[in-house]
DNA sequence: AGCACGCCGACT
DNA sequence: GTCGGCGTGCTC
């Protein structure tokens, strides 16, 4: 039997030590080590036992033999926060593809060096008498480094450690004989840096509706019974489904428990979270990107202390450790933010599930327009189902005219506003009443061709095309390229090219020509650059400063405008036409919010959709705000073709330099799983449809079968043929049920 | 992070 | 010479 041998990550939080060590596996531990597992080990040259999790084990040494030690065996007792962490990271790693590595640091907070250095800090122990002699006494053994640093302690009770290491330049050696003599000790400090300041607010407890309190009612029972499930909440915008998480949290407090709220990233706005801070004060704590690494293990650090019961943020809020978590909420359950982009691209769906199962905690999800994921579990009775059908602001739903584009062309009119929404936007403006003009696609924006031969200007790195912007440049939206629009066609040198205006701009050019004095804020990627300037937007256009908003996706979530009642949905079936399985999904949750926006106030509102095919089911059962019948159509659609939920699809990227490597290789994978498991449904390879990013070349196949763990061995197929061939400057990326095909 | 090693000034 | 503080670098 061959040694094995097993890389280690040390747990220790220094970036000096972000790196795996190698050491042999005992006998006796053979069968019991796998990725995830916590061992103890020697370190160092004492040879102090430590902790460290097992990345990865094979029968490789990469290290000088003689020098590589053995595991000395398993810590005393497995409990704590952190080994459920560790558990979760080994899930991931195995189900969605990565490496333990990754996988760890996706769960784990940052461990930044920051945080240590700016929170302990030197506190003073003697008088200044006896800090002074000792002074004295060190001046004149020249020891300079403890005399620089008694000094400052005689100037001030308490120093930072970071000006000891920096500004004073002594040495951790240093510090700690000032330690042992006993004039100082290490304090780590106790204030965190809080990213939200509000102070606890008066408890609104609002009424609950029948609905809702049943909701509450079964979810607390099954808690109390020692049951626990997944809750889909399926609630029309406004039906109140946030009260149901809060009175839901503020339970699980009761309990002794905590409380974790999913939000997309686009949603977290003051907004939203203003109720959470007036219901729970400052035992709630937001998460999101636009904390430092630094906060945002303060926010951990204060979550295992016990000092929070409620954390809001996007998928990432998922790995806070809570000592006795109790509920995971998922609001906006079908949004795509909650499905990672980058490896491991795990769904923070599954992933909750996951974490519950670990804390034996509860989860609940809530949509307006649930994932075909969520109400297919649901039918298949792995989730319980909930409705919430009432609008407790009691508002109507707006009425909606659905406008077919063909006909109006034959009919003459050529603006890309229809004669319906045109005399529905006049009779706004002239009531000084509020619309949306929502743009389905941005990519879609604005790309240059030749009228003469259909030659479309392409980013030469990306393969996709170029946009047009103001001041006549094109720019590539992935990789940031630019050049000035060419006077002549490059291909065979007509002077017709031209762009396509269907950005946001030239809506807004087209609408000031059609109205002039109008006024108008434009809402898309371009104009919300700057961290703060979404909210801006928003707020300006609540605040009444504009007649018209324009923008794309970004508009349709989250924020009510009680002033608007015209929505008008411009090219509805742009995102219809993507190829992707989920384009009739996506069409339909867009425009289902889009529509939704209007008449949020206590003015009716109606909406305009304007589509080339007015008689898809994801576009009449928008219009017509029924979910049920396009379930129904959608999911039948996916069993006919396997997509998922219906089975399952895993995509293998494979990216490399040179495009010819990267082509062999796909080919000689793909050969290698169809061979290995015959009954799999195997697609490619192709180019990935964005073939080339920065000049990386990407291709992808996809398997596709009814077991999820089918794919998942798929996946360690792959892994273990990888790890024969070692192909040299190709990486592979797996995604299980992608969300967008690439 | 913690520990050893080696450099450099001070002193039995 | 050697003792001891102090910075540097390594840890499988």
């Amino acid at each position: 039997m061959r040694t094995l041998y097993a890389d280690i990550i040390v747990d220790i939080s220094h970036e000096k030590l972000d790196k795996t060590f190698q050491y042999r596996v005992p006998e006796r531990l053979r069968d019991r080590l796998e990725p995830g597992a916590c061992v103890m080990i020697p370190f160092g040259n004492g040879n102090r036992l430590i902790k460290g999790y097992v990345v990865s084990i094979g029968d490789q040494c990469q290290f000088a033999p003689e020098k590589i030690k053995e595991i000395a065996g398993l810590p005393e007792k497995e409990t704590g926060v952190e080994d459920k962490m560790i558990a979760l990271a080994a899930w991931i790693r195995r189900n969605y593809g990565c490496t333990m590595i990754q996988a760890l640091k996706t769960v784990l907070p940052a461990k930044q060096t920051v945080k240590k250095l700016e929170h302990r800090q030197l506190v003073r122990l003697m008088n200044r008498e006896e800090l002074l002699s000792l002074l004295g006494k060190c001046e004149r053994k020249k020891q300079v480094a403890k005399a620089r640093l008694l000094k400052a302690l005689s100037e001030q009770e308490t120093i930072p450690y970071e000006w000891i290491t920096g500004k004073l330049g002594v040495s951790a050696a240093t510090v700690n004989s000032i330690v042992k003599v006993g004039a100082a000790k290490l304090v780590s400090s106790e204030s965190y840096r809080n990213p939200v300041k509000v102070q606890a607010g008066e408890t609104t407890h609002n009424t609950l509706s029948s609905e809702q309190q049943t909701i509450v009612t079964e979810v607390l029972t099954d808690f109390d019974a020692g049951r626990r499930q997944t809750y889909l909440i399926h609630g029309i915008t406004g039906s109140g489904k946030t009260e149901v998480y809060m009175q839901l949290i503020g339970e699980m407090i009761k309990r002794g428990r905590q409380a974790i709220v999913l939000i997309p990233e686009i949603a977290l706005t003051y907004q939203t979270l203003l109720r959470f801070y007036q219901r729970f004060g400052d035992r709630v704590s937001v998460m999101n990107s636009t904390l430092s690494p630094g906060e945002k293990y303060d926010q951990c650090e204060r979550a295992k202390a016990g000092e929070i019961d409620v954390i809001i943020g996007p998928r990432s809020a998922l790995f806070t450790p809570f000592p006795n978590l109790g509920l995971i909420v998922m609001d906006e359950e079908q949004e795509n933010s909650y499905k990672s982009e980058s490896t491991p691209k795990y769904h923070a769906r599954e992933t909750a599930m996951e974490v519950a199962k670990l804390y034996k905690a509860s989860v609940v999800l809530g949509s307006a327009t649930p994932s075909l994921e969520a109400y297919y579990r649901a039918g298949k009775g792995e989730y319980r189902l909930f409705h919430l059908t009432k609008r407790l602001t009691g508002g109507e739903l707006p009425t909606v005219h659905t406008v077919d584009l063909r006909q109006e062309l034959q009919e003459g009119n050529r603006s890309i506003f229809s004669r319906k929404l045109q005399e529905l936007m006049t009779d706004r403006l002239s009531k000084g009443q509020q619309t949306i003009l929502f743009l389905n696609r941005r990519g879609y924006a604005g790309f240059v061709s030749c009228r003469a031969c259909g030659e479309v200007m392409k980013c030469p790195h990306c393969d996709v095309s170029l946009s047009e912007h103001k001041g006549g440049r094109l720019i590539c939206h992935y990789c940031g390229y630019t050049q000035p629009l060419p006077k002549l066609c490059p291909k065979c040198g007509s002077k017709y090219i031209l762009g396509f205006k269907a950005g946001t701009q030239q809506i807004e050019d087209k609408l000031k020509e059609l109205y002039p004095g109008v006024r108008t804020l434009r809402m898309d990627a371009d104009t919300t650059r700057t961290k703060d300037s979404y909210e801006k937007i928003l707020s300006a256009f609540s605040n009444g400063e504009a007649d018209v908003l324009i923008g794309t996706q970004m508009i349709v979530k989250g924020h009510d405008f009680p002033k608007v009642t015209l929505v008008g949905i411009l090219a509805a079936d742009l995102s219809l036409n993507a190829s992707d399985y989920r384009a009739g999904e996506r069409t339909f949750q867009l425009l289902t919010q889009a529509v939704g926006r209007a008449g949020r106030g206590v003015l009716p509102g109606e909406a305009v959709i304007q589509t080339y095919q007015p008689d898809h089911y994801a576009i009449t059962c928008a219009a017509a705000q029924d979910y049920k019948s396009f379930y129904e159509e959608e999911i039948l659609y996916r069993e006919l073709s396997g997509y998922p939920p219906a089975a399952h699809m895993l995509a293998v990227q494979i990216y490399g330099k040179e495009e010819e490597n990267v082509k062999q290789l796909a080919r000689r994978l793909t050969d290698v799983v169809k061979s290995n498991m015959d009954f799999l449904q195997i697609l490619g390879p192709t180019p990935a449809n964005i073939s080339k990013i920065n000049d990386i070349y990407r291709y992808v196949f996809y398997a596709k079968h009814a077991e999820y763990d089918t794919l998942v061995a798929v996946k360690d197929c792959v892994e273990e043929t990888l790890r024969q061939w070692q192909p040299r400057q190709l990486s592979i990326q797996f995604d299980f049920d992608p969300v967008n095909v690439l």
